[in-house]
DNA sequence: CTTGGGCAAAAGTATATACATGTATGTATG
DNA sequence: CATACATACATGTATATACTTTTGCCCAAG
C-alpha cells in the first residue's frame, strides 16, 4: 500500500501527481502499460471513482490513452510542435501601458482580383468589403493591417468606425471563427508600406497572413505588416495545463 | 421536466450538448447564470453527478465559470487570441517531399555571456553546451539554427552527431518542455547568418527566439533564423475542439 | 448604522455499487 | 485444425449518498 503525500490538495490530483511522477521516473516504462484501475485501487487504497477521474483527467490533457477492454498507456511523446499566441494588437499595446490609436486609410467595396477571391473561396465574383488601417502605439505606426471581409458573414463591416473600435474586436464579435491559417514571413518593405510605417523602403517587416474560418466559409483575410524594428511578436505557453 | 435526445451517445454528453444549445441561443443570457446542479438534476431528471461531470467538463473546456458557493456562468467570450503552431523544421521539409539535411558548424561547451546567463536564469556561472546547425531543404540553406543547452538537464548534448538526429528531437526526447517562450521578429542578416545562409547582408531574415522550460528551470535557449526569402511560418489551426 | 453569527445554497470531493461495453484468451466442439 | 462460445478483465457510464468548503444573505445584537 502506497501512502500519498498528506497536502491540502483533493485527493484526485494527488492520484495525477502520483501517476505522472511514475511516468516521469520511467518506472512504468517498459510496455508503457499503466496498471488497471483495481490495481491502482488496491495500491492506493482509494475508490474507483477516484482514480478513474484522475486517469480520465490526464487523458484528456493528453499523457495517457486508454482502451477499454485493454489497458492504459503512456501517450507517445508530445507531438512535436509548439504554439504561439497572436494577440490583438490593440489589447497588446493597452496591456503595455502605453497608448494606441488606428488612423483608417481606406474602407470600401470592391470587387476582389482574382486571386483574392480564390483565396475566398468564392464560386463566382461578389464585391467584398476591404479596409486598411494603421496602428500607433505611442503616435509610432507599428502596424499596417489590410483586412478583406466576407459580406456574407459580416454585413455592415463598412459602417464601422475603426478609429474607435479595432477592426479586431469588431470582427471577433460578430462572427465566431472557427479555423485560423497563419503564414508568416519576413519581407522588405515596398514604397506605400514604408511610408505609411514611416520606415525605409527595403526595411525588414514581418508580415502575418491570417485567413479566418467560420465553418466551412472563409470570413476574413487579413494581411498585417508591422515593422520590424519596432514590434516583434511574442507569447509564452503551456503546452499542457497539467495536473 | 426536459427530455433529452434518445441518441446513442452518453447522457453526461446530452446534458453537454443540451447545456452548449441554451448557451447558444441565450436562453440563460439575462445575467449569465446557469441554474443550479440540483435545478438541473429536477429538470432533467438525471442524477447530480452526471451533471457535474457535464458542467465540469464544460468548465475545463473554457464554456464556463464556476464558483464554488456561488454558482455556474456563462464565461465570457473566447480570449481574444489565436495560436499558431511552430512544428520542427526536419519533419517540415520532410513532409513537404523534399530532402532534408544538416550541417553542424559548431558543437562546444562555453561559458555563457552575463546577458546569456541571465536568459538561464541561473543563480551562478556554470558552462553551457552551444550548438550551430545550418539546415537545408535541397541544398538551399533555409534555417540558421544556434541552440544554448542547459548541461543539467540535458547531459551528454555534445556528445551527439546532429547531422544525424535533428537537434529539435533529440531535446524533445530527453527532456519534456513544460512552457516556451516566443518572440518572432523580423530582422536584416549579418555578415555571418548571410554568409550561412548564402543570401545578400541585410535580407530580411524571421528571426525566431525561442526559451524552453523544464519545470522551474531553463532547459534551452534557441535562436533560429530563417531566410526570408525561402521560408515562412505556417500553421492551420482550430481555435475549440468543442464538446 | 454596523458588525458578526448563523443558516441556506451552491459547488467540490469521495465512496460504494451496479451495470454496460469492449477485448483478449482459453476451451470445447465440430 | 478452426470456429464459436464462455469467461475474465479492462475501461466506460450512471446513480445514490454523504460530507466538505465557500459564499451570500438575513437578522439580531451592539
Amino acid at each position: 500500500m502506497i501512502t500519498l503525500p498528506d497536502t491540502a490538495s483533493p485527493l484526485y490530483e494527488k492520484v495525477k501527481d502520483y501517476i505522472l511522477a511514475n511516468i516521469g521516473t520511467g518506472r512504468w516504462g517498459k510496455d508503457r502499460k499503466l496498471p488497471s484501475e483495481n490495481e491502482l485501487v488496491a495500491s492506493l487504497g482509494v475508490s474507483r471513482m477516484t482514480v478513474h477521474r484522475a486517469l480520465r483527467e490526464l487523458t484528456s490533457a493528453g499523457f495517457l490513452i486508454r482502451l477499454q477492454g485493454v489497458g492504459t498507456f503512456i501517450a507517445p511523446p508530445r507531438p512535436q510542435s509548439t504554439l504561439i499566441e497572436i494577440n490583438n494588437i490593440a489589447a497588446e499595446i493597452v496591456e503595455r501601458g502605453n497608448r494606441h490609436r488606428s488612423e483608417v486609410l481606406v474602407l470600401e467595396t470592391i470587387m476582389p482580383t482574382k486571386e483574392l477571391a480564390l483565396s475566398f473561396e468564392f464560386p463566382k465574383r461578389v464585391s467584398i468589403y476591404h479596409s486598411v488601417v494603421v496602428n500607433f502605439e505611442n503616435d509610432l505606426p507599428v502596424q499596417l493591417e489590410e483586412r478583406f471581409v466576407n459580406p456574407s458573414l459580416i454585413p455592415d463591416y463598412d459602417k464601422q468606425d475603426f478609429s474607435k473600435t479595432a477592426t479586431y474586436d469588431y470582427l471577433m464579435q460578430k462572427t465566431p471563427v472557427t479555423e485560423v491559417e497563419h503564414i508568416i514571413s519576413a519581407i522588405p518593405a515596398d514604397a506605400e508600406t514604408a511610408r505609411h510605417l514611416g520606415i525605409d523602403v527595403g526595411a525588414c517587416c514581418l508580415f502575418l497572413h491570417r485567413r479566418t474560418w467560420t465553418g466551412a466559409v472563409v470570413a476574413t483575410i487579413s494581411k498585417l505588416t508591422y515593422a520590424g524594428s519596432r514590434y516583434s511578436l511574442g507569447s509564452r505557453y503551456s503546452p499542457s495545463k497539467s495536473s
